[in-house]
DNA sequence: AATGAATGAGTCTTCATTCAT
DNA sequence: AATGAATGAAGACTCATTCAT
């Protein structure tokens, strides 16, 4: 009972947990959380249906674990992955490709399942896994939302946006995209499309140089106007 | 054996079809398809659990029906609607509310459902329906995509977009934000919501009259600033 | 409700009931009575289930009336037939193939049905019925006896043969002949395997007239009568 | 982990299993397969439902092991037996004896049910295991056919017979006798009838040493033969 | 810690039978 | 007499979870 003599099961043990959380993953993506039977995951984990329930104490537990394990590597990639970009659009365009690569992938559909779980069956989420699920998506989108203000801050982006809005197309229209991406098995081009996506949101957000006159440029251009006709008339009746 | 006589049985029985159908519909869209039990759908639809078998011949046939349903609603309103204006935006902006209004009300998040086993859970959609689902839904999209084709032909949006994206981003954004309201049990604000996400949207792909005017505007604007300070200082060494 | 405005409907009363006994007899022999639903027997009769109901109090009776209807045919025409036969073993080759042809033929294996279900199904008949049964069962196979004693009595056939004996082996034989062939699905050879099965149990039960004479035996004699001949032959020219 | 703690377990499973088969067998031979449900078997094991799921994937697959445990048992039995007999008569006889046991006894009617749902009832048979229940059934019939070659091999028994319809006899006589025996209650005195039935099918197969001719007769024979040589002698002698 | 046999509530579906029209 | 919608009990089978070893 010493440390070295736990050091070794721990291993193993820690090991098998990853075996387990593996084999649930690839099967609720393929099949679906309802269609996957416990007995399924510890076949295909290599272990017995009992050992499932020693280290995850039901199956909605092994829900929890999988997709938390998925927004870790998700909100990991991205965190790392944006400090490489100093561009806004270049970021947009990387969390962009990372949400699809992350989603998809061998993962196939399963944040679909997310937010299917989430939301709608069962009320799975009723309780306080809830919670800890939402702080996760929190945190993850957080990053978007980072990229987003400072993107503002540096005048690369428009400060009267609705974040609220454009997050929702962007995560919105990412999953849209890919799971019509997906019906057409066109999965290896993604980035063609996911900048397809990317683009007209870009558009919309970006200042453009020229183009951000916006209202008080035309309040001050009618002003101008008016008091060029003004003083044009002043000086009419003058001479 | 006259019309009337036999009118009320059949009535009837168009009447039970509906219960059902209204019933398995509440059913899916608060607790999902897997957790929806044909003995619940039964018993809140007033009728024997083999009632609802003699209607409906499989659990997914009933599915099937009431996501059928759903579609022709959604596409009767949507077709209807947008005959009611003429400018592109206003259309768009109907649509998105009609999308909105029809997926979410007391259908809740049946939509989501939809296109959660129409690609991922338990290959339910696996065989001949599939191709009618995707039949109502590629009808019901086809109706965006001519509003917006007719708005480019108007001259009201760009003819470079990407007609694929924008679709994705529409519905998806819609979808996401939906999402979004409802977990903040806001839904009685989906006009202005539902705005929001199409803004941006709209932003990015209508031909802005006051935009493109480019360089010889600045130009322009140059010169009438001049000319006016030119103006102000005659003015002033005249007093 | 006279008999004229009665005979029409009582006529087509009578045809109704022989296409719902027609509609059970064929599906009961295809698949099995278990396997039979009312619904299927309605619909191939072309009839509403009510209607089945209204002939038949239940499915049980429907099944009675079913064998009763073969055995009535069976023993028809094994009666008429063998009036036609003077041999016994003529006769008894005729009944073989008559029940074989009756049993199998577009009935297919329903005779075998009535024998389980007459034995160890259900104990479907522990009631009156039964006897009805019985009955008919026992009119059937005394034919069989019938001729059999005939036999005797011309002295076709032994006296000290054991007629339960022959009984069960004639009509286990050929049922379980007919297992052999639809297996094998050579029903086209009936004739041919009747005989092969009723001849061995005719050798055994026939008198035979000389009973002992194998071919070597005839010879052997003639060749003493010959020899005896001869010698008298001899004899006489001596003397 | 030795041996002797594993085994307890093991020969617990073991002991499982033989319950439900005996359980099963015993139904089906009451009830009849459709009216035995799976819940009855369980009970009647003492077992849950879902245990014997856990020991038969299906209730076919139940029928299936309880057959062929069944033939298993026929054949062995058989084997081993007809080895303790060396004239052919008395082989047959033994063979016709087990059979009659082994398909009777408690297992009442069973094999009766193996031929009828084999040929008739919902096709149950209608795949691979078809296959393997006729293997078993071959393997079994293969031995009265080898005894009966055997017999002919030994000049006990013709050459000139039609084994197939021979061997339809000897089953199909028997079942059907036993049949009536059943019907009757008379399940007691089996020799008996066995011999019964056997007789008329070895009498139509054996070889008949002097085929049937009466003593006297063969006796008479002689005689002749003996005068006649003595009168050949003396009229040579004369000559 | 690991096992896997045992459980029994729960699932979808079938079907003989009834009865109002 | 004929219909066929309605019934609800019963059926085979599944599965998350427990627990003795």
């Amino acid at each position: 009972m010493n440390n070295i003599t736990k050091s070794a099961p721990r291993y193993r043990v820690e090991q098998k947990e990853q075996d387990i959380l593996k084999s649930a993953s690839e099967l609720f993506a393929e099949l679906g959380f309802n269609a996957t039977s416990t007995k399924k995951i510890a076949q295909n984990a290599g272990v017995s249906e009992g050992t499932v329930f020693n280290y995850f104490a039901t199956k909605n537990d092994l829900l929890i674990a999988v997709i938390s394990e998925m927004y870790a590597k998700l909100t990991e990639d991205a965190e790392s992955g944006i400090s490489k970009y100093s561009h806004t659009i270049e970021r947009i365009q990387f969390l962009a490709e990372n949400h699809v690569r992350g989603t998809a992938g061998n993962k196939a559909l399963l944040l679909r399942l997310i937010y299917v779980y989430m939301n709608t069956d069962l009320h799975i989420f009723e309780h306080l896994e809830t919670t800890a699920l939402y702080k996760l998506n929190h945190e993850y989108t957080k990053i978007f939302d980072g990229v987003i203000l400072e993107g503002v801050r540096h005048q690369e982006i428009r400060d009267d946006i609705n974040l609220s809005a454009i997050r929702d197309l962007f995560f919105g229209g990412l999953e849209y995209a890919m799971r019509t991406l997906m019906l057409k098995n066109k999965m290896g081009n993604i980035e063609k499309y996911v900048s397809d996506v990317v683009e007209p949101l870009w558009d919309s957000i970006q200042i453009k140089l020229s183009q951000s006159e916006g209202p008080e440029f035309k309040d001050k251009l009618d002003d101008v106007l008016k008091r060029l006709e003004s003083v044009t008339d002043k000086l009419n009746q003058r001479d």
